[in-house]
DNA sequence: TTTGTTTATCGTAATATTGCAATATAATAA
DNA sequence: TTATTATATTGCAATATTACGATAAACAAA
């Protein structure tokens, strides 16, 4: 035992779960502010920013591609990375949800 | 090796990410599911609604109680959870911010 | 007091995550 | 072709998370 029980609960539980995840490190959290931060997509540039090694860094935008929080398209021999916002979206969906049904509450 | 360096990251990106931890295992989602599901906040049959045993679900109880999204108050014999909506805010703000950003950039 | 009920903590085994050196791959430039 | 540059993958050690049985703690009821 020690694993996590996922086959218990719902898709949507599960779906949502590994979407914050995907958000739970700071720093993929510092590399969805850094793609924000840029004007364009058009980056590369992410080693030098991060204080990390360059494997570990592939290895966190990885996870959060395919968590589809952030898309990579090759540009001659850089890759783009972008924020998908579709799943941005997602997730702000999400949390409206919640506030609407707790504003029929008191807490 | 190992261990997460969250110092060499902002306050902010630690918060933000401690607060996505929280929310992700589905169990908590599905905590923070049956906290919004039922009408009042007088629960504490928790321990029946989730197939995980009792000191399991004390533990992500308490996670969550640690990120300030639930709050805990002491309702006779048993303990009445409810969600904190102060940070489900604190979480709606910061996708709202990342979706304004978004919108001065094409992808 | 003792009993039952509810929640928390301890201890531990199973599994997952994190970080990086070494290496591989892919594409361009010389 | 041979560099050079950018990114990915592999392998592994260190650490963190997950789950739960056993047990404790707190408290109401009998």
């Amino acid at each position: 035992m020690g694993a996590s029980k996922s086959e218990s609960f719902s898709v949507e539980q599960n779906e949502i779960a590994n979407l914050f995840k995907a958000l739970s490190h700071p720093a993929r959290i510092a590399i969805v502010d850094y793609l924000l931060s840029v004007d364009s997509c058009i980056c590369g540039d992410i080693v030098n920013e991060l204080p990390l090694a360059q494997p570990t860094i592939s290895q966190h935008l990885k996870e959060l591609k395919n968590a589809n929080i952030i898309k990579g398209t090759i540009e001659g021999t850089a890759i783009c990375y972008c924020i998908n916002p579709d799943t941005i979206d997602k997730i702000e969906n999400h949390f409206s949800t919640i506030g609407h049904k707790l504003k029929n509450k008191c807490c």
